[in-house]
DNA sequence: AACGTGACAAGGC
DNA sequence: AGCCTTGCCACGT
């Protein structure tokens, strides 16, 4: 049986709260999840979601704008499917962290006020 | 117990 | 714009 750290499930709580038809980077979900410059930690706990979670994985990009699966990979394209499914844009394969970035947006809304 | 490997990121060049 | 470190944490050998 394997063990879960306490930190995935912060993680999959913050993944969670990613509206729909906004991403957000790992990085950003780490920082949100208390848990600032682990990164990495935000793909390996999104690797061990549990199958049937509804969890939105596929809202959660690297910095770069870009998928992080090889391109040929299926899961790849399974994430670029859901994200266009959301009328998420991608232009030369990357996605507009300005335009569709969830914490972006929160910022300009601060910033408006 | 050391070492390599990941769905990462930032900085240097 | 790429490529190469370095920092990071959890796991499997």
């Amino acid at each position: 049986m394997k063990t879960i750290p306490h930190s995935y499930k912060t993680i999959w709580q913050t993944v969670k709260q990613i509206p729909k038809g906004k991403v957000a980077t790992y990085g950003q979900v780490a920082e949100l999840a208390d848990l600032k410059g682990q990164a990495r930690l935000v793909g390996y706990a999104l690797h061990n979601l549990p199958e049937k979670s509804k969890i939105p994985w596929y809202r959660v990009i690297n910095s770069k704008g870009k998928i992080s699966f090889t391109n040929s990979s299926k899961t790849f394209k399974l994430q670029r499917r859901f994200l266009v499914k959301e009328c998420i844009v991608f232009l030369s394969n990357k996605i507009d962290l300005e335009k569709y970035g969830w914490l972006n947006n929160i910022q300009k809304q601060w910033k408006a006020i």
